[in-house]
DNA sequence: ACCTGAACACCGTTCAAGT
DNA sequence: ACCTGAACACCGTTCAAGT
């Protein structure tokens, strides 16, 4: 941290900056300031790299999704599209495990990164050859949603309620809900991914819908 | 909107104007001061009847999760549980609909909302009388996600890319999205909630789970 | 070409003070 | 009990000015 080491600023700089800084403290403490000080310049130094806060968030998807690209890039071909698929989308899972603020930032984007479409494009083309048609395929990206890149959004965590305490008003009102969750004994609670979404509950949705959409597949 | 007409404020009023500011200027215009403005209060005021921020959106989450319970409660039940599960959560979608900034929020909530809760434990009611296991239902839960409260997150828009312009260059990469999007003429792009999720491919995919369920149904 | 200081308009939130 | 004014620490962003 001399003053004479600098490393001029530039685009890719202020990006590995901000994922970095969000994989350690979170999305909310990427900021302007927060940012340009890890980087040892000023706020306003940074806009003329970026043209503001909204492109530098553009921008780490487009990061996170290249990331993913590398790694599906590097996946081994399965004994079908299927397999094929659920080795890939699990692949890109892996990489959401290792930037945990990235489903939220994704969920918030909408112009669609580039790095995305490719990803897509690709998941296409293997469909494709599995031989589903063009209306199929537009059918299952829907279908598929955030899955197709390795996670889904949950909206209340039955892992939570297992372990937190539940007022006894509030479990009277629940009743399903609580017998439901006293049953049930979770064993690997640490494994979970933004929305409670731990692993065997990911490919047990994703099986499902793959599964699903192989059974509708054209002949 | 006369000096002398003071409704005294609480925390009802101040979360009814909230979801009454989203619905007209979006998430983004909901802050404390802009709330009290149209509250005809000082943003200071505010916080005797709400501990912070989060506080007003964990609140209006609340809100539009009721107004959800109060619609599926007035859903018929179909001929089986299925039926009586996709009506359900098609009403609740109507809701969201309602409501466009709600999806994006509900995904950022860390802590569930109580009406979320019991919309989610009659659900779990309705597969147990539908003849599931707890442990098929918890799984079920998982596989729908966001889908059970009636959206469902997208990465990209299928839809946005046929009809806005693609850069040559860049369709030259994505040879299968642009084949894909191409072939498909979308003859309904108004119906679209949060991320492209219109109403048939909504189904679609909320078909495709349910059926997947269902098939997995003890006897 | 690249970076910065000062300044602006806007946040959420506190606290002591008003009725 | 309920509301407010002044103030604080923090944002994103501009613009003219420095090297």
């Amino acid at each position: 941290m001399t003053t004479e080491a600098r490393i001029p600023l530039s685009r890719e700089r202020v990006l590995q900056a901000a994922v970095a800084l969000a994989d350690e403290h979170g999305l909310r403490a990427v900021t302007m300031r927060r940012l340009a000080e890890e980087l040892g310049a000023e706020a306003m130094s940074l806009y003329y790299h970026v043209a503001k806060k909204e492109d530098v968030l553009d921008g780490i998807v487009e990061v996170v999704a290249e990331e993913i690209n590398d790694v599906v890039a590097r996946v081994d071909r399965g004994p079908d599209w299927k397999q094929t698929a659920r080795r890939r989308i699990l692949a890109a899972r892996r990489v959401f495990l290792r930037h945990r603020w990235a489903p939220a930032l994704f969920g918030t984007r909408s112009s669609t990164s580039i790095a995305v479409l490719k990803y897509y494009d690709s998941l296409v083309g293997l469909m494709r050859e599995g031989g589903f048609s063009h209306d199929r395929i537009h059918h299952a990206l829907h279908a598929l949603g955030s899955r197709a890149l390795g996670f889904s959004q949950e909206l209340f965590d039955p892992n939570a309620g297992a372990s937190a305490e539940v007022p006894a008003e509030l479990a009277a009102q629940l009743p399903n809900l609580v017998g439901m969750l006293s049953e049930i004994a979770h064993d690997d609670p640490d494994s979970t991914l933004g929305w409670c979404d731990d692993q065997a509950e990911f490919e047990f949705g994703l099986d499902l819908i793959l599964d699903g959409l192989d059974r509708l597949r054209e002949p």
